[in-house]
RNA sequence: CGGGGUGUAGCGUAGCCCGGUCAUCGCGUCUGCUUUGGGAGCAGAAGGUCGCAAGUUCGAAUCUUGCCACCCCGACCA
């Protein structure tokens, strides 16, 4: 193994792609397109999971579980929910396997198919949709307010560990409500979780957006979404939220009958965030060195490395500072001590900034007799010797002092890197630079296909804090009534 | 799914064009000693179905075909 990552103005995929091995994240597996999720990965989205948890039930929602299979019937009963997802899903057409006659190993027994064939679940909307039919009678079922915690399967075309893999993680919310304006808010606020998930704990701002209809879910009325940018310069859809109307409820049949007596169709949501947000994380905050990650979701925040001579001098160091672990402990810091014995401390100092660790405390002989440590930073990679009394307090305040750091870091890069564009010849310039271009768009999907097929870019939202701005569209010359966000995009 | 590339020890690689002591080197691993404040040094050792499967050949890492996986570029997408 080379001692240095490739850099990010090298080679800006092959830099994620070898931080993401070489921090035991994650790996390839031996199947097409899916990801072995290794343990210091799979912590971070724990805490992840731990964060959104947390938020969704504040908000008052409640776990469940439905099934990984579908049955294919079910996926056609929405006819623009089917249109967009029957191109990516796996199918199950048997249910048996025996062994091959000409003694090859074991086949598909032909004798069992299935009656129906069943879908592995590219998202979960019609299988629950189908369950919310048998929940909901009466406006008294209302509102139905549940997450679950789940893989689902897209078999894409091409793969990219975190961002785009066949088999992901994720959390979808399905909710039903007696009216509209019910589900709209309910769309916003949970629009308003990710993005506070997305700016307090991954310390990554983003733009609170809508969808223009080309880029809006299938199946939904209208979708919101958050969009950060990434320190190439592209752009990543890091949560979606969507108002269903009453699709899924026509779909499905779900009725209730209001206060009057009359029966209604129920409104609909559902809200989803997934393993994408770790590619997000890696990529918004991480530099040549390796992963920065931010004191909120590391699985270890901080990591004490003794330098020592002989064991007794490592038993020294481990007593004075015995106090000080627990303490943090105590008060829901990580912390590690690493007293292993066959890595140098230079060698753990180089590993632990390949993991992002955010605070690393060193401390030998010397420091103990003049009572202090040298602690060290990740995310500006300085240091400094801070005397043991009081370093609790220190720590704890430098650890909220780098999350915010952090998170301004992302803040001033982007920007720095939304460019208000008012010509075509300003597009396609500023388009090959990276950023996100904010433009006046005619309000045409014509156009905005035609941009991207000369340019690669996409309307990544339309900000929600859009300005009524007359002006006329940067491709088209059409008049517009304001600026969207354009950006090519993961 | 189309076009291009790659696959040799845990990792990174040489060898492939021109089949025959060619399985090379570095890192890592193991053992021992010395080390330990930014990826340690010396000495010794272990480790390989050359991606998988057929085929050509007296002989295949090397040539042919098929398959699998990964990477890059396109179309599709969270």
């Amino acid at each position: 193994m080379s001692k240095s990552l490739p850099t990010r103005s090298e080679n800006y995929s092959e830099w994620y792609n070898e931080l993401v091995k070489r921090a035991n994240l994650a790996e390839n597996s031996a199947v097409r397109g899916c990801m072995v999720i290794k343990p210091y990965g799979y912590a971070i989205w724990e805490k992840m999971q731990r964060a959104l948890d947390d938020m969704f039930k504040e908000t008052g929602h409640t776990n469940a579980y439905f099934p990984l299979f579908i049955p294919k019937s079910f996926l056609s009963k929405e006819a623009s929910h089917v249109e967009g997802f029957a191109k990516e899903c796996a199918v199950i057409t048997h249910y048996r396997l025996k062994n091959d006659p000409d003694g090859a190993g074991v086949v598909v027994d032909p004798e069992a198919k299935l009656e129906e064939e069943l879908i592995v679940r590219p998202t979960s909307e019609t299988v629950i949709w189908n369950s919310y039919k048998n929940w909901v009678q009466s406006h008294r079922d209302l509102p139905i307010l549940i997450n679950q915690w789940a893989n689902v399967v897209r078999w894409e075309m091409r793969t990219r560990i975190f961002l785009r893999t066949a088999e992901f993680l994720w959390q979808e919310g399905h909710t039903a409500h007696a009216t509209s304006e019910e589900a709209v808010a309910e769309t916003a606020q949970m629009l308003e979780v990710y993005a506070k998930f997305a700016e307090e704990w991954m310390a990554m701002p983003v733009v609170r957006g809508r969808k223009t209809p080309n880029e809006r879910f299938a199946g939904a009325d209208d979708t919101l979404c958050i969009e950060a940018l990434m320190q190439d310069g592209k752009a990543l859809q890091a949560g979606t939220s969507h108002f269903l109307g009453q699709n899924f409820a026509k779909a499905f049949d779900v009725k209730f009958q209001d206060k009057s007596g009359n029966l209604e169709y129920v409104w609909g949501t559902s809200w989803g965030v997934s393993t994408r947000l770790m590619g997000a994380l890696i990529m918004a905050h991480s530099d040549d060195q390796g992963l920065v990650l931010p004191p909120r979701l590391a699985p270890i925040q901080v990591v004490i490395v003794p330098i020592y001579k002989g064991e007794e001098q490592l038993n020294a160091i481990y007593d004075r500072l015995l106090p000080l672990i627990k303490e943090l402990k105590s008060h829901g810091v990580s912390v590690k001590f690493d007293d292993d014995d066959s890595a140098r401390p230079g060698w753990k100092f180089a590993e632990y900034e390949l993991k992002g660790v955010p605070v690393r405390i060193a401390v030998g002989a010397r420091d103990l007799e003049n009572n202090q440590v040298e602690v060290a930073r990740r995310d500006t990679k300085t240091k400094e010797t801070v005397s043991l009394d009081g370093i609790y307090d220190y720590l704890l305040a430098l650890l909220d002092d780098i999350q915010a750091n952090i998170y301004n870091k992302a803040l001033k890069f982007r920007q720095e890197n939304i460019f208000e564009v008012n010509t075509w010849e300003e597009f396609t310039r500023q388009i090959e630079e990276g950023g996100f271009l904010s433009a006046h768009w005619d309000g045409t999907s014509e156009t905005e296909e035609k941009i991207k097929e000369l340019t690669k870019a996409t309307i990544r939202c339309i900000p929600l804090d859009f300005k009524e701005e007359a002006g006329v569209c940067v491709y088209s010359g059409r008049p517009s009534s304001g600026r969207v966000l354009f950006a090519k995009a993961y």
